[in-house]
DNA sequence: AATGCCTGCGCC
DNA sequence: AAAGGGCGCAGGCATT
């Protein structure tokens, strides 16, 4: 397959090498060079430094690219590879590569920080990398990563460009029905003031400011509530005709202050909601997401995301993620067969492991936490005979933890190590009691860290294998428009993603859903038979989405 | 005025 | 005695 690298020259220009030589260009020529060789290669894979600078400007041109390679989360990734020698990624430039943050569209253009940085060569830097990942004893898992990061990196471009469809209307008059009308700048709306004065009025403080903790704290004592925290919890749990208001003010403060008014000014455009994505965002792998909040587009507003006349969204979520990933990875035949179905906490009931699903769920959870205290750890026990490969996976993973030691995910992401070395404030000195106790408490939560790691991180390589897959898929289902009049990602957390489709082609989307979602399993865990069941719905506002309605079986 | 930590919420 | 992973975001509050 044809590599081309791709190199920011001076003077906004481009040079562009495939192996069999090098051209440069202007910055403007790129686009129709790029649709050429498209068109003309089969799908060459573009090598460039990162993909949220290259390809922003190439999707506004109207130019789609099959493959990539984002040379810096693959640089990042590979410098924690344990399977690596690291020693093969040193070379001219690394030190640079080391400390490439991620770059935004705007920032691009605006900004060249750092001389070196912005003129650093992909070709050698995708020599380089090639190199290292061939003479990995674990070549073959750290290529799939690679691919399925850089697959991943187009997918997060494509949805911030296409965006998901939202209904300002609908988001408005949700507010207002909720908050009253739009206050004018610097007040708080109606319904929301009424609420704290409601507050003020049953803890017989006039001057309170409900949004401030230690104000509310001592206001609730002062009625002989004896509370320490105000959280909503520990709220519900008094019994005072103040706790309804407090909670509404509480939820509804919330709903003003992260998806208001103001948060649709900012973030709401022609009718798309378009958040910034940040592949491997999360140390784990998982993206993260620094603009509009987008890992956690809340169900109160979610009524706001509604297909355009004609299309309808595929919203499709796996079912107990990270349970399944576990039971693939350890090899655990048992945990294996109870996800089987579509219930794996269900399969765990009817094999007589757990008296409830409520159990099971518990107890999976405990374990991959690290919960050792209460019901949670009690059932972890338990089930850590009925479970021995499974649970004995994530416990290994934690004590490797405790004794300092890295891990890594099943495809071959290592975490980062463990930070502050506990003995070098005095290192002659003899530790005292509270140091070691410091110590001891530091190693545990490490333990904890790298217990959930494990399995975190591998769910994130299953779910950026079902993205890369249902992403090729959904580009050949299509026909020839551009990528916005064609099914396309618009939305994707962790475990769920939705598509915006035409209606003639949702039913066909929603086969393909669960189609990459067969292939993730394959690729990731190889033989380990393990079933990653989906909930699919077809639906014209994503509020509906896991009701049923249009759910397949 | 800007920065950083804390609390609390919500998403997985 | 306490012992639950990863994120983003907003407001309050102390610090500079």
């Amino acid at each position: 397959m044809t590599r081309i690298a791709l190199s920011r020259l001076p003077g906004e220009r481009v040079a562009v090498s495939d192996g069999s030589g090098a051209v440069e260009l202007a910055r403007e020529e790129l686009p129709d060079l790029v649709a050429e060789r498209e068109a003309r290669d089969d799908e060459p894979r573009w090598v460039w430094d990162d993909t949220a600078r290259w390809y922003p400007p190439l999707l506004a041109a109207g130019v789609r690219v099959a493959r990539c390679q984002d040379l810096r989360l693959g640089h990042d990734l590979l410098r924690r590879a344990p399977a690596l020698d690291q020693a093969l990624m040193d070379g001219p430039d690394a030190d640079v590569w080391d400390r490439l943050r991620p770059g935004g569209p705007s920032e691009a253009v605006l900004f060249s920080v750092d001389d070196r940085a912005e003129h650093l060569r992909a070709d050698v830097e995708d020599a380089r990398q090639l190199r290292a990942v061939a003479a990995s004893p674990e070549s073959g898992r750290l290529g799939l990563l690679l691919a399925a990061e850089s697959a991943g990196a187009l997918v997060a471009a494509e949805m911030t460009y296409a965006g998901l469809p939202w209904r300002v209307d609908v988001h408005e008059r949700l507010l207002v029905e909720r908050l009253g009308p739009r206050p004018p700048r610097g007040a708080r709306p109606a319904l929301l003031e009424a609420a704290a004065d409601e507050v003020r009025s049953l803890l017989e403080a006039p001057r309170l400011n409900p949004d401030s903790q230690p104000e509310l704290v001592n206001a609730l004592r002062r009625q002989g509530l004896a509370v320490t925290d105000t959280r909503a919890s520990t709220l519900r749990r008094l019994e005072h005709p103040v706790v309804e208001p407090l909670l509404r003010h509480k939820q509804l403060a919330h709903l003003w202050t992260t998806n208001g008014w103001e948060w649709i000014d900012q973030w709401v455009r022609d009718g798309r909601f378009r958040p910034s994505y940040q592949p491997a965002g999360s140390t784990t792998g998982r993206w993260s997401s620094n603009g509009g909040g987008a890992l956690s587009v809340p169900v109160q507003v979610r009524t706001a995301a509604v297909a355009d006349e004609g299309w309808r969204l595929v919203v499709a979520d796996v079912a107990q993620l990270e349970p399944r990933v576990l039971a693939g990875m350890s090899g655990d035949r048992a945990l294996a067969a109870a996800a089987r179905g579509g219930d794996l906490y269900q399969g765990m009931v009817e094999a007589g492991a757990v008296a409830s699903r409520n159990e099971a769920k518990l107890g999976l959870l405990g374990a991959m936490y690290g919960a050792t205290t209460g019901q949670s750890g009690r059932l972890v026990a338990g089930l850590t005979r009925r479970y021995p490969q499974a649970f004995g996976l994530v416990e290994e993973a934690a004590r490797a933890g405790e004794r300092g030691e890295g891990v890594r995910t099943l495809l071959g992401r290592g975490c980062p190590p463990i930070s502050g070395a506990w003995d070098q404030e005095s290192p002659d000195a003899p530790p005292d009691e509270e140091s070691l106790a410091r110590e001891a408490s530091r190693r545990r939560a490490y333990g904890r860290f790298t217990r959930n790691f494990v399995v975190q991180g591998t769910g994130a390589e299953w779910a950026l294998c079902w993205l890369a897959d249902l992403r090729g898929r959904l580009w050949r289902l299509g026909g020839n428009g551009p990528l916005e009049q064609r099914p396309h990602l618009v939305f994707f957390l962790h475990d769920e993603v939705v598509v915006h489709t035409p209606t003639h082609l949702a039913e066909a989307v929603a086969a393909d859903v669960e189609a990459a979602a067969a292939t993730a399993g394959r690729l990731v865990f190889r033989g380990a038979a393990v079933d990653f069941p989906l909930s699919v719905s077809v639906v014209a506002s994503y509020a509906d989405a896991g009701k049923g309605g249009s759910a397949t079986p």
